[in-house]
DNA sequence: GGCCTCCGTTTTTTT
DNA sequence: AACGGAGGCC
């Protein structure tokens, strides 16, 4: 016990002894959260508090469930099997797999991703002969699932106008086709669980006296149906509740933009009559330097539980700025101190480049790739995303629950086999007339004959591997679908598709490993597992490489150096952050987890100009450059110009920015440097400037074009954004 | 059925 | 710039 709780400052003891009741831990970035959450587990059964079956601990990747089983399995020996650990997603899929009958659901129940969920909804429209002005598919998508997060059913969904009236009778339609096709997308997976809980008195019972400490990762990204599911859980209302250990940091949500809500601390705060918040404030991460940039950078966030990170370190190295001409030249930039940096033996993958969005990501490739520096890309296309896994798997789905019409419209037609669009458009009205799913369809109309083309063909070809396949091992059921389905003889017709050929065989070498690895090496099993941990594919090269990820991606990690680019106002903070209710704290938040990355040495970078969607566009350094204190920071741009005026530097770079190309309109305008000099000139403005709008207010010049009196300028304005003006007509200030 | 062209879009992302 | 979707054409 005294091996397990040495170490530990005063705030981590406190928080990882804390009696048998809820607790809420504010655990700032490299605090050491995981350490407590894991360390809280294991004295809980080694002190006998708890035994196994006792403990629920939810996440919100599998990453994070994978790392903190396999870190109290590294502190105690104890049977892990007999805690949950997992994702909110995986622990409700498991209630609801465990009393399927009780959540109204078929056994072979099979799960939607968002991509399988926007194909059914499109399908819907369609059918509905909505096109995607009256009603687009992605925000149908969205209010979905907003209304599945805040708890409410299509029958609970406000009519009181024809658009929301739309919206609801589409929700029913939707609720509807998934019921008869037994899927189940993920917001359902965590509602239905909700309402099972909620209904079944006995079933909650049952759990509610199982788990007595419920144990929450990442609190301040719980949306408000999984705070009512904990809630409901740990049942505050009973006797006993379960003590609930919620580790969070409200100043690293950054995911309200897809339904986190922060409130829920406050909420939890209240609720579990939390008396005191235990701070871990002492940072394990960051030098001096690094942790007071950003809590100067947080502090102009409103409503913050308040927090103040600090080091036992030494104050470090300065943070380190470059104001880049272009973003070619910052890419540049970065790329040499890279390799000054890996010349100085920092090893490459201890270095990150961090960015907002992910199409920043190409020059810095580029860049990276001309001076042979080895780099891995984060995000992008997932295994299980690939089109090709995704035909298997739908034929793989079909024929353990042949009502899944999505599943069959993926592949009823893929390899071709002569079922066109008006063969399928007489399947589905016939489906309509009776009531049922296009399988049952199928087999009605075409039981009897045994030709092997067209629908026919296709139910005989599902039968036939329902057969072939029965009582096989995994591994052995997806090669003969690969193989008899005629996928792998459709790929290989074509010369440019021999990866995905590649990407079935590795599909049998996933199911494999599955079968190695999991308690149930069942079909289902595997096609629950692959719509829930998507793949992660971790495996690949452990070689030594430059880390490039957006923010996002890059939470909870942490690197020797990092690299923050693209610090323009516009892209991060970013333009559309601007539509949103609090949007700019999300953003700052965002900007405090970035930084929160470093450990040595922290660079902060920004382009006056930058290519983005095939236009060039000048750039106004990001405020939150200007809300870290001005005695952190070193300018590196004399030093990288090493003397060279900036008109010198600038020809070096190649940068030539006098005219651009509209390649739609095919015209060429002219803009910044010449035009800034002769025609702004005579303006008495330039690029860059400041000026003063009687009615805007304050803002910057950003660009120009035309010129006489058919001069205009872009202004960005403090208050009011970005706006084209005529100088004919505008009064502009210099200031 | 497949190929081509035009047009619109373009933040972040896990389950 | 680049990608995806829709619609037209052979």
């Amino acid at each position: 016990m005294t091996a397990l709780l040495s170490n530990l400052n005063p705030e981590q003891l406190e928080a990882v002894t804390w009696p048998h009741q809820s607790a809420l831990i504010l655990a700032g970035a490299g605090s050491g959260k995981t350490r407590v959450l894991t360390t809280r587990i294991a004295y809980l059964l080694q002190s006998g508090h708890a035994q196994p079956h006792n403990i629920l601990a939810v996440t919100f990747t599998n990453k994070a469930a994978r790392e903190m089983v396999a870190r109290i399995s590294a502190l105690l020996p104890v049977n892990v099997r007999g805690m949950w650990i997992g994702t909110f997603h995986g622990l409700c899929h498991r209630m609801l797999r465990a009393h399927y009958q009780d959540a109204g659901l078929p056994q072979a129940f099979q799960i939607l991703d968002m991509a399988d969920q926007l194909a059914v909804i499109k399908r819907l429209l369609k059918a509905r002969q909505l096109d995607d002005k009256a009603l687009p598919p992605k925000q149908l998508q969205w209010f979905i699932n907003h209304a599945k997060e805040e708890g409410l059913r299509a029958s609970q969904m406000p009519a009181d106008d024809s658009f929301n009236q739309l919206l609801a009778e589409c929700y029913l339609a939707y609720e509807t086709i998934c019921i008869r096709e037994g899927t189940v997308d993920f917001a359902e997976l965590l509602l239905r669980c909700y309402e099972l809980l909620s209904r079944n008195e006995i079933l909650r019972d049952h759990y509610r006296n199982r788990f007595q400490h419920i144990l929450v990762d990442e609190f301040q990204d719980t949306n408000r149906l999984q705070y009512k599911w904990i809630k409901l859980l740990a049942g505050i209302d009973a006797q006993q509740p379960a003590a609930v250990f919620a580790v969070g940091d409200d100043d690293q949500s950054i995911y309200a933009f897809r339904g986190a809500y922060v409130g829920n601390m406050r909420a939890l705060e209240r609720d579990f009559n939390i008396a005191k918040i235990i701070r871990l404030e002492q940072n394990y991460r960051s030098q001096g330097n690094i942790l007071d940039a950003a809590n100067a950078l947080i502090a102009n966030n409103k409503g913050r539980l308040g927090k103040n990170l600090w080091t036992a370190a030494g104050q470090g190295e300065p943070v380190r700025v470059y104001a880049a001409i272009t973003d070619m030249d910052e890419a540049g930039f970065i790329v040499d101190e890279v390799k000054a940096l890996h010349a100085e033996g920092i090893a490459l993958s201890e270095i990150a480049l961090l960015y907002r969005s992910n199409a920043q990501s190409r020059v810095l490739e580029h860049s990276l790739f001309n001076a042979a520096i080895s780099y891995r890309v984060y995000g992008g296309m997932r295994f299980f995303d690939r089109q090709e896994v995704k035909h298997a798997l739908a034929y793989l789905r079909l024929m353990i629950l042949p009502d899944d019409d999505h599943a069959l419209l993926r592949i009823i037609n893929f390899p071709p086999r002569g079922i066109g669009t008006r063969t399928l458009e007489k399947l589905q009205d016939q489906a309509k007339m009776l009531d049922t799913s296009l399988w049952q369809t199928a087999l009605k109309t075409h039981e009897k004959s045994q030709s092997t083309k067209g629908i026919a063909g296709f139910v005989n070809l599902i039968q036939t591997l329902q057969q072939q396949c029965e009582g096989q091992p995994l591994p052995e059921i997806i090669r003969r679908v690969a193989d008899h389905s005629g996928l792998i003889a459709h790929y290989q017709n074509k010369q440019t598709e021999s990866e995905r050929i590649e990407n079935l065989k590795e599909l049998v070498n996933a199911a494999t490993s599955f079968v190695h690895e999991a308690e149930d090496d069942s079909l289902t099993a595997f096609l629950a597992h692959a719509s829930l941990e998507g793949g992660e594919h971790q495996a690949d090269n452990q070689q030594d490489a430059v880390q490039l990820m957006t923010v996002h991606a890059a939470k909870g990690l942490e690197f020797h150096t990092v690299f923050i680019s693209g610090l323009e106002e516009g892209l991060f903070p970013h333009d559309n952050s601007r539509n949103e209710p609090n949007g700019l704290e999300e953003e700052r938040r965002l900007m405090y987890v970035a930084m929160t990355r470093a450990q040595q040495r922290l660079y902060l970078s920004y382009a006056e100009s930058r290519m983005l969607h095939g236009q060039v566009r000048m750039n106004v350094p990001s405020r939150f450059v200007d809300e870290v204190p001005e005695k952190l920071l070193k300018n590196l741009r004399i030093t990288h110009f090493s003397g060279r005026s900036y008109g010198q530097y600038a020809a070096e770079i190649g940068y030539k920015a006098d005219t651009y190309t509209d390649q739609r309109r095919k015209t060429t305008t002219p803009t910044i440097s010449k035009l800034a000099a002769k025609n702004l000139g005579e303006q008495g403005l330039d690029i860059g400037q400041q000026v003063s709008h009687a009615k805007f207010g304050v803002g910057t010049v950003i660009n120009c074009e035309g010129n006489g009196s058919d001069m205009r300028v872009q202004v960005k304005f403090n208050q009011v954004g970005t706006k084209w003006l005529a100088l004919a007509y505008a009064k502009l200030t210099p200031l």
